[in-house]
RNA sequence: GGUCGAUUAGCUCAGUGGUAGAGCACUGCAUUGACAUUGCAGGGGUCACUAGUUCGAACCUAGUAUCGACCA
């Protein structure tokens, strides 16, 4: 006999070890097989398990176990991404905390990525641990790690052959500059957020003193302002670029500028005997409604700026170094502008090269961190009388300016009095986009680079086809959108990174400058001659370019390996769709690039967020996690809070995390097990776009492995014949037949939601027909039998109690392994794996009507008559007397079967057929017949025919609208056939059980 | 501004044109017989709003309102 309950943490680890012992995990390799395959999303190697991943990882267990049962050949890639600027802030801040005062650059390279490695192979990896607790039944054996040197083979012949087509580039762009990390990053790897910013306005004076007359008009053309102006007014959010100002803008409609388009301004910043000019231009890009209307273009610092510099040929002078500190290299600021200057005014020519190494820093700015510096260019600006006033406000009303506490606030307050000291100058406090590292949380710097770039234009083209035609298909299929948004849109892929963890760029350098593509240093020798000095790139590639690579690297590519031609492609991707763009296209551009036009994956799954109960992200700023190891394996209160208040964002918020927890969760999380964490991820992973994740959800799976445990041992309590065989056809028992028919149709039903990734309903399918149809139906109208003398009866049912047992064991083990398999294990001498069996329902079915139709009346019967019972205060423990009015043969000859458990469980002292009814009883109609309860002296007549009176009113609603719609021709003329007879016989049906009722109350109201 | 999505029971959400559903929560009853991590019974909805298409609309179409995500 089983143990009186499931212990998970008796069983999950050791019987996940007897399955790896075992080998249960690899692929079957059996040819006759059909492939499946998953690759798995590399998690982080810095990385431990969250929410996101224990769904992810659960739906793609489930699909793999139950296509394994199915007997495909299934391999599910496992493997880790080396995650470069992740990795190498870890082991930075490692190298950091441990006191002693080496860093990375005092290092080496060399040290510095032995140190790495050596922190990979100690603490790397936790999260591979975890998934094995989750159960994930990966193929453990061909575990990959994106930076492995089978890996960079790959990587190195992809980078190779893109280079020699033309598809890979190196190029002077304006990127995403990290400062903290002093590398570029991807478009992707920038998290654009709404801030509070300032606007500051400053005026651009006109060269040599020139006026000209400023018209502004109102949407009539009425001249709402007109006055003579020396300048031109601009507004930005970021003074500190004035210093690299190539133009100003205005839009080519724009009269109120028209008059001194092709002049030039000064910028009002740096020594005065110095201050450069520049030509004031028109293009499409600036907004007359926004601001003054006149942009400031700095192509160097800004995205907008940078398009509008290159189509104007206007030079982008770049003014910080590499950590966002104005530059202070190059000659001096006078030598620098008098250059700019011959330039401005078409007197020198310039190219790329000759403008980068310019820096127009003024002297007094070099080396200023770029907040200072524009502080710094503010007042100085100001003091000169150049910023565009405004009155004062009110005493009592905030000055727009003076908020305390913005960042990077202008602070107009400590800048010198105005001359007229009503006058403030203007500064809008108003939100800004602005762009934040993902990783170090710094403010990003566009930054003219010489980078690397992949042409994904090209290669989106036939990603984009191969969704368009189908070859690969998005569930639910709606992120088509998506992908094709961002793929009919994509940017060149800035793929070179300045780091020292990842795959370095096979290229060298000749002494010339001369670029050698190869894999090795050997053969980039050969393209450049004996005897040439090489130096090697020293940038990395972008971590996204190795996992891109991941369903063909990973089995062996550019091998032709038995692993990369039986499994690739692979058959569905599960993941998240916040990486669609990071990965999935890049998979699907790679994939098909170098796998001969094939895609990576047939189906993309995309499943949802997974947030707390209240809808909001987990985040361990906000202490709000739940992780699911300690779902799993349970965690004390104190633990919980203290876990929940380390890393907040606002440690000051600490108490209130700490009150929130401990009243939402008094005791902590109980130890769960990871069946019940699956099966809630998998009951709730509905096709939607969140899954708001309840405790108290996983509590009741809970409950449910608890009552299949329960169940079990009732079976084992009446010694029920594990390990045997039932052939359905031979069963004797209606009650066999039935319980066998609703196994295999709940059996179709799982299998097609899985089939249709729709794990919501494949759960519940399973959930109902185990709790509400076999725990409350089956087993308690089995006991009869299990405890009568009925030797044939017992032994048949005790051989389908215990077959419909493993069938259940089997059909829930893709979402419940771990008890599922105990269960399979300690039921019997067995000889194999639960997991290695095959799927229920997958090569036979059997259905018995006949036995649906009478067990379906024993449940109706029962029910109502327990029904009625609760309805009119019969004590739950009263046996009643009862008798059949009315009945057909066939109810007479199913009453003569199954009376005996009808008694039972309606709890009646008799049931017998009647001719007529007893005076004063309580009635309820059953298909033709009527049951007559005899408890006159139990009830009262006036509140029997009241509640008689409720059942026909809610009867005569629903005939009322079955009347209405057959009464109306053009229903029945153009409705379905079926549609029409079925409502009809719905309606028959109705006024039957209406006629018994109302002549059950007339006889009532007689008495 | 663009794109996508949501609005159904107290809560969280299923429901692709034909009798409005689940889980949790709630109410009443039941405790030595597999299971109280339980059983039995029950209450609870103008399917956001408006107009249309249709014999018939939670579902399709158009619009309105509110909320959200992503992108610019």
């Amino acid at each position: 006999m089983i143990d009186q309950r499931f212990d998970p943490k008796a069983h999950e680890q050791r019987i996940y070890q007897r399955w790896e012992e075992a080998g249960c995990f690899k692929p079957s390799m059996d040819t006759a097989a059909e492939p499946y395959a998953i690759m798995i999303p590399p998690p982080n190697v810095t990385g431990s398990l969250h929410m996101g991943h224990a769904l992810n990882n659960t739906i793609q267990d489930i699909l793999c176990r139950f296509e394994r049962m199915r007997g495909k050949n299934v391999r599910w890639q496992p493997g880790m991404d080396h995650a470069g600027i992740a990795t190498q802030m870890v082991v930075e801040r490692q190298l950091a905390a441990s006191g002693g005062n080496q860093d990375r650059r005092s290092m080496g390279r060399d040290a510095f990525v032995d140190k790495v490695w050596e922190w990979k192979e100690e603490s790397g990896g936790n999260i591979l641990n975890q998934l094995k607790r989750l159960g994930a039944s990966c193929d453990w054996d061909n575990t990959k790690f994106t930076l492995d040197d089978d890996m960079n083979v790959a990587v190195n012949k992809v980078f190779v052959d893109l280079y020699n087509e033309g598809l890979i580039y190196r190029a002077k762009r304006l990127v995403n500059w990290d400062p903290h990390f002093q590398t570029a990053i991807s478009n992707l790897e920038v998290e654009n957020k709404e801030v509070d910013g300032h606007m500051w306005h400053f005026k651009y004076p006109l060269a040599g003193g020139e006026t000209y007359t400023y018209v502004e008009k109102d949407e009539d053309g009425n001249v709402t302002l007109e006055e003579t102006r020396d300048y031109i007014s601009i507004a930005t959010t970021r003074p500190e670029t004035m210093l690299g100002d190539g133009a100003v803008a205005v839009h080519p409609s724009d009269t109120r500028y028209a008059p001194i388009v092709g002049k030039l301004c000064e910028i009002p910043v740096g020594p005065k005997e110095h201050r450069r000019l520049i030509p004031i231009i028109t293009d499409e890009y600036p907004d007359p409604d926004f601001g003054s209307g006149a942009v400031k273009i700095t192509g160097a610092h800004d995205f907008n700026d940078y398009q509008v510099a290159k189509r104007g040929g206007i030079p982008m002078y770049a003014l910080m170094d590499e950590k966002g500190f104005m530059r202070s290299d190059g000659q001096s600021y006078a030598d620098e502008a008098g250059i700019a200057q011959r330039i401005a005014e078409g007197k020198e020519d310039f190219d790329e090269a000759k403008i980068a190494a310019m820096n127009l820093v003024p002297e007094a700015y070099r080396g200023l961190d770029r907040f200072e510096a524009r502080k710094a260019v503010i007042a100085d600006i100001t003091a000169e009388g150049n910023a565009v006033m405004v009155a004062k406000p009110q005493p009592k009303t905030a000055s727009p300016a003076s908020e305390p506490g913005s960042p990077a606030d202008g602070d107009s307050e400590s800048s010198p009095e105005p001359a007229e000291p009503e006058l403030i100058p203007l500064v809008e406090n108003k939100k800004i986009m602005q762009p934040f590292g993902d990783r170090s949380g710094v403010v990003i710097e566009p930054m003219l680079t010489d980078q690397w770039f992949v042409d994904a234009e090209t290669l989106a083209k036939p990603a984009i086809e191969a969704v368009r035609s189908g070859k690969t298909r998005f569930v639910p299929e709606n992120w088509d959108r998506t992908y094709y948004n961002w793929m009919e849109n994509i940017e060149p892929w800035c793929i070179s990174r300045q780091l020292w963890w990842g795959h370095r760029i096979p290229v060298w350098y000749g002494p010339d400058g001369a670029v050698h593509c190869a894999p090795t240093l050997e053969q980039a020798q050969a393209l450049a001659g004996e005897g040439v000095d090489l130096t090697r790139d020293e940038d990395v590639l972008d971590t996204w370019f190795s996992s891109g690579l991941w369903p063909f690297s990973t089995q062996g590519w550019p091998e032709q390996t038995e692993g990369l031609n039986t499994f690739y492609p692979g058959a569905t991707l599960v993941t998240a769709f916040d990486i669609i763009f990071f990965w999935v296209a890049r998979m699907m551009m790679l994939g098909i690039k170098f796998m001969d036009g094939e895609v990576p994956f047939k189906d993309v799954y995309i499943h949802a967020i997974v947030r707390d109960e209240n809808g909001k992200k987990m985040s361990k700023s906000e202490g709000n996690v739940v992780d699911p190891v300690d779902l799993i394996d349970g965690i004390e209160i104190d633990e919980l809070v203290r876990k929940r208040t380390t890393g907040l964002r606002q440690p000051e918020k600490a108490p209130q995390v700490e009150k929130a927890t401990r009243k939402r969760y008094p005791k902590g999380f109980e130890a769960y097990g990871a069946d019940a964490l699956r099966f809630t991820l998998a009951a709730m992973a509905t096709k939607g776009r969140d899954i708001n994740l309840s405790v108290d959800r996983v509590a009741g799976y809970r409950n449910f492995g608890s009552k299949l445990w329960s169940a079990t041992r009732f079976a084992q309590m009446y010694e029920a014949s594990f390990g045997g065989a039932v052939n359905p056809e031979t069963l004797r028992l209606a009650l066999n037949q039935w319980i066998i028919g609703e196994l295999y149709k709940c059996c179709a039903e799982v299998s097609e939601a899985i089939e249709d990734y729709r794990f919501n309903d494949a759960a519940d399918a399973a959930y109902h027909f185990v709790w509400d149809v076999f725990c409350d139906w089956y087993l308690e109208l089995s006991k009869p039998i299990l405890q009568g003398d009925d030797g044939a009866g017992k032994d048949e049912t005790r051989l389908v109690l215990a077959w419909t047992l493993e069938q259940i064991f089997a059909l829930l083990h893709p979402f419940m392994p771990f008890i599922t398999e105990t269960l399979w294990e300690q039921t019997a001498e067995r000889s194999d794996f639960l997991m290695l069996q095959t799927w229920p329902g997958h090569e036979t079915a059997y259905a018995n009507e006949a036995a649906a139709d009478e067990l379906g009346w024993v449940l109706k019967i029962i029910s109502q008559i327990r029904s009625v019972r609760a309805d009119v205060n019969v004590p739950a423990g009263a046996k009643v007397p009862a008798s059949l009015v009315g009945a057909s043969a066939e109810t007479a000859a199913r009453l003569a079967t199954h009376g005996d458990v009808i008694k039972r469980l309606a709890r009646l002292e008799k049931l017998e057929i009647a001719e007529t009814a007893a005076p004063g009883s309580v009635k309820t109609v059953v298909d033709e017949a009527t049951v007559v309860l005899e408890i006159a002296d139990l009830i009262d007549a006036s509140e029997e025919i009241a509640r008689l009176d409720k059942q026909l009113g809610k009867l005569g609603g629903e005939m009322t609208g079955l009347e209405k719609r057959l009464g109306n021709e053009s229903f029945v003329a153009k409705a379905p056939a079926e549609v029409v007879a079925e409502q009809r016989e719905r309606l028959a049906e109705l006024q039957g059980t209406r006629d018994k009722l109302s002549a059950a109350r007339e006889q009532l109201a007689a008495l």
